[in-house]
DNA sequence: AACGACTGTTGCACAGTACGCAACGCATAC
DNA sequence: GTATGCGTTGCGTACTGTGCAACAGTCGTT
């Protein structure tokens, strides 16, 4: 590993907490100002950093337009979009597509609900993994070791009362997932708001994605949001058709 | 300026145009195989970086947590928020809030259309600089000969026949709009779509982001969308007051 | 108004570190 | 079975990043 590209990459999660000097900046890192500088001063020519009035530095533009251009590329996205735009006019209901990577789950597609109460989240934001119905199908896809052993490295925020509240309870709940193919979250994450989820599958079985449909029960009774289970999953087996080669349907 | 640094972040926009495996990297950036992957194994340890099944690299799921926590922690943007879902409630149309970044402009929040045809827009993605109500705002701002000199180094692309055809008349545009403090792009990028954007000021007066409402005209007349202005502006002004230290209205 | 304290900036000598080379392991293709 | 392509490793060299010390600019204080 080269330490130099280290030290410079080491600056950008601690300029994630908000802006920063240089002397801040070069007192965290634990180097001399001058070398902070420099580091700076190459993040900032490639505009990952920016330099406010105040002199202070920030995240620059260009980390939002590479994370863009990252997102759109990835093709389960792409094949998958459509798909969820349809489910989301059919529903009416906030609509999420997933990727687990490197031991996170993240949202890279979202449609809005259409109703006035929304949930809060964002497209890169990474999921609540002990709670969200897309990360239970995410990780129950995993060989049984390494599940074990990424389930017992988790933390178990109590989000509500019904959050996961540790390592068994969640493999339990794992296993159930991959039995029956689909997932929830029924107020785990948080207390109102109810999910239902299927996965995506490849060509050859495994779990590539997964998509949710969620919304808060003063809108629509958990009865109800199961009820749409069904569809939820044809439309995710739509996709994995798709994605793994069958021609879009007309 | 740091080489090793550098040479690392040169990557990025690389693997931004897609998957990419070690060798295309080291020829692309000119440096020996070894080289480019010591640099890719960094960026990878920060998570900047992810392989995927096939050993290809791309962009990894940090890149999107930090455009995240970026785009969360700017303060114009959290004043505006409520704002801007308060418009798209009232009006129905994507509303967008948007900021001048050396020499880019950016989305950096969107409340979605709540009619199907929508227009494509993504946080975080730069505006069409020569068209765009938002743009045109903020660089309006720009002191006259920095705003000269600008102008005259940007590109004009023909999205349209409406699309602002060179410097000189994005100029003059840009002098119209400073002297009535709104601006509309009526067709410039999509034919079909028109939009109206009103600026927000700081304390001191000089415009900091741009708000601009848009929608297609499939779905209202350029004349209703020009009766939105007064609103816009209203709302605007308000979130103005708001930034500069004015307690935010009951 | 002069001073001090603070910040960011520059040039430089040193050595630490990143560089490219060459050889290796390991697949798949022929 | 051989051959070609890929990623990977260890290593000597010298390039490049490092910390130091001195400078410049700005603010607040006496």
């Amino acid at each position: 590993m080269s330490q130099t590209v280290d030290r410079a990459l080491s600056i950008l999660p601690l300029l994630a907490q908000g802006p920063a000097d240089l002397g801040q900046v070069a007192e965290r890192l634990g180097v001399h100002k001058s070398t902070a500088l420099r580091l700076l001063r190459t993040l900032h020519a490639h505009g990952l950093v920016h330099r406010q009035q105040d002199q202070r530095y920030r995240l620059g533009a260009r980390l939002f337009a590479l994370a863009q251009e990252a997102v759109e590329s990835l093709d389960v996205r792409e094949i998958a979009h459509p798909h969820l735009v349809r489910l989301g006019e059919r529903t009416g209901h906030t609509v999420h597509l997933a990727v687990r990577e490197e031991g996170e789950v993240l949202y890279i597609d979202k449609v809005e609900s259409r109703y006035p109460v929304r949930m809060y989240s964002r497209i890169g934001k990474p999921v609540a993994i002990t709670v969200a119905a897309v990360a239970k199908l995410l990780l129950a896809d995993l060989p049984e070791p390494e599940r074990r052993s990424f389930a017992e490295r988790l933390d178990y925020p109590a989000y509500t009362p019904r959050s996961t509240p540790d390592a068994a309870a969640f493999l339990k709940e794992l296993a159930t997932v991959r039995a029956q193919g689909w997932a929830t979250d029924l107020g785990g994450h948080e207390e109102s708001i109810n999910c239902v989820a299927a996965p995506i599958r490849g060509a050859d079985g495994r779990v590539v994605a997964a998509m949710s449909v969620s919304a808060p029960n003063v809108v629509i009774g958990t009865e109800e949001l199961l009820a749409l289970l069904p569809l939820v999953r044809r439309t995710a087996e739509a996709v994995s058709r798709e994605y793994s080669g069958a021609p879009p349907a007309a």
